[in-house]
DNA sequence: ATGGAAAATGCACACGTGAAAAATATTTCA
DNA sequence: TGAAATATTTTTCACGTGTGCATTTTCCAT
């Protein structure tokens, strides 16, 4: 491997000023610079790592911290995650992946480890994680689920808005008694989808019925076991809102096994509006969740954070898309 | 931040000799070494990973390459393989996940910065990447693609006997006439599933018609495209196995939207065993292909060779596994 | 006690880089 | 032409860790 000192043997002048050369510093002589900048290119010169590491103190390295990445975490909402940054991120950074939950020691996450942290939150218990990076000073911003904490820099979907629009929606084609089958218990979206849910009803004037409250855990299959409860009920409801597009997909064929057909006999809204949801039978009329724009402005807002570390701290909002299929009926 | 010579100056010794106790070094006394051990602990010290990096040529750091981050890449797949290893993998090292087709200069992919590389290769367009990472003799291990070159670790799913139990199925089921959704042009995976197809075929005697070949690339839509020119033909098939399930459900679809019954008047193969392959309708008979599985076996094998890097490469084949659901009717 | 081997520890340096301070070269101005 | 001012480069040191070799301490047999 080829270092800076040799450049400087090469080129005749000492290691310092093919640094400076190499790093843009104002410095050095024109002519100079792009002499020593020739040589580096010929002798393929590539910048230690380690050592830059250690003189400058940073990393090189992004760290991507999901809730956990074994449970409640959708395969597309990882990988629209993954996506979203790599589109942002600057070729010499490299993106880590990790669960929050197999994090065995936090003394482990220091600024010397990372330049900067994003932070997919998906529940309140994700706290502890996330002010022990703030106390170790590194760039933190957090997606996906919105804090009460203004002091940190926080990205996420208007979860509650967006499921409004789809009941609202709902609510013009007739329908009347509404269902919801809830995401997993603690994850702030769960809360707030449901809090979108009840909101909207409240300002359409429609009854809140307790029996219509079904609960589910994002996974597919709670949404097939939430479904074959509600319809159990003595008056089923017209319309279910789940609180995933995975959970309405079990849904629905909670329905094809008992021979109810939709939209005809039952309505169904999903959330996330991830890929197979147009593909159901029939398309799935769902939420689009901007994961990957969530990713991408917090990127960006991580890197205006690393480049100054006083950037205020914000919370911004990126809006959800009601996506008009097949799976609710006018009545 | 507390450093090893912190340690030594409280310790009442020389840095060397706490470096030498916390690294189990046999050259120091037991009680010595309890001692610094228990200081150590007190101050909280935690080493410094670029300082180790740069003395020690090793970077604590895995990278995972994914042949395209965006395209080809189904969601399940890449996050079964970042769960897979993530089970496996000690603590003390980080997954970085890249993309090979984003890649800018492959000199940044070097010893230096990588003690050990999975290759998630799904096209032989990875060669050169793989060829550059042998040549720098970073311990290599390339999943999911069978190489010709021996000389690499290797570990892939049996892909084309996969496809052969299954087509052995569906021809004890009576089918007779078999089309094929082939994947993506250029994929390893595409031929190998392609080749189980004919060699069944073949085996049991049943004639391979051209216009049963259709074109897909792995993605939803070229599914449904594919599936409404085989319902186009003259006579279609009476089964179509599709190189992936996201191709299968985007088939499904175009039946659907033709009045096609499945699995009554075609039946369905698919091959992956994502988690939606349960939750169509009727629930989609495919090949389970263990990525999960394989990315553990991977990672051990290459924690293996980056301990003794003159391990000898293998090739290793974990089984798939025939999943029987409805989608494939007795004729 | 004493020599000598064995065990334990310390010294000095290396890794590749960047930065402050010092040194040298060049330009400017009177 | 010479001093002051400025531009450029070099010297020296630091970052935190591990290692070969020298040194000290310990222990045992004499």
């Amino acid at each position: 491997m080829i270092t800076i000192k040799d450049i400087a043997r090469v080129a005749g002048v000492s290691h310092t000023t093919v640094s400076r050369a190499l790093n843009g510093n104002p410095l050095i002589k024109k002519e100079t610079r792009d002499r020593i900048e020739k040589i580096a290119a010929e002798m393929n010169y590539i910048p230690n790592y380690s050592a830059k590491s250690l003189v400058m103190k940073k990393s090189y390295t992004i760290g991507l911290f999901f809730s956990s990445i074994d449970q409640g975490t959708t395969a597309s909402f990882l990988v629209d995650a993954i996506k979203g940054i790599h589109h942002v991120l600057d070729e010499n950074y490299s993106l880590t992946v990790h669960g929050i939950d197999s994090i065995q020691h936090f003394d482990a996450i220091m600024p010397q480890r990372f330049d900067g942290i994003l932070v997919m939150s998906q529940s309140d218990e994700d706290n502890a994680f996330i002010y022990h990076v703030k106390k170790m000073c590194i760039p933190l911003v957090v997606l996906n689920r919105q804090l009460e904490d203004t002091g940190i820099m926080n990205v996420v979907a208007n979860d509650r808005i967006g499921v409004m629009e789809a009941i609202d929606y709902a609510a013009s084609q007739g329908h009347s008694r509404f269902a919801i089958i809830e995401g997993r218990a603690g994850f702030k979206s769960s809360i707030e989808r449901k809090q979108g849910f009840i909101d909207s009803l409240i300002a359409h004037r429609l009854p809140l019925i307790p029996e219509y409250f079904a609960a589910g855990d994002y996974a597919v299959e709670s949404g097939y076991t939430a479904m074959c409860s509600l319809l159990a009920l003595p008056e089923p409801p017209s319309i279910v809102f789940c609180a995933n597009d995975d959970m309405a997909i079990g849904a629905m064929n909670a329905c094809y096994a008992q021979g109810i057909t939709i939209p005809e006999q039952l309505s169904l809204i999903g959330f996330d509006d991830i890929v197979f949801a147009r593909y159901t039978n029939p398309a799935l009329t769902t939420i689009h969740r901007p994961v990957a724009d969530i990713s991408k402005l917090g990127t960006t807002k991580l890197i205006e954070l690393m480049k100054d570390p006083d950037t205020p701290p914000q919370q911004l909002f990126v809006n959800t898309t009601l996506m008009v299929r097949q799976s609710v009926a006018a009545v």
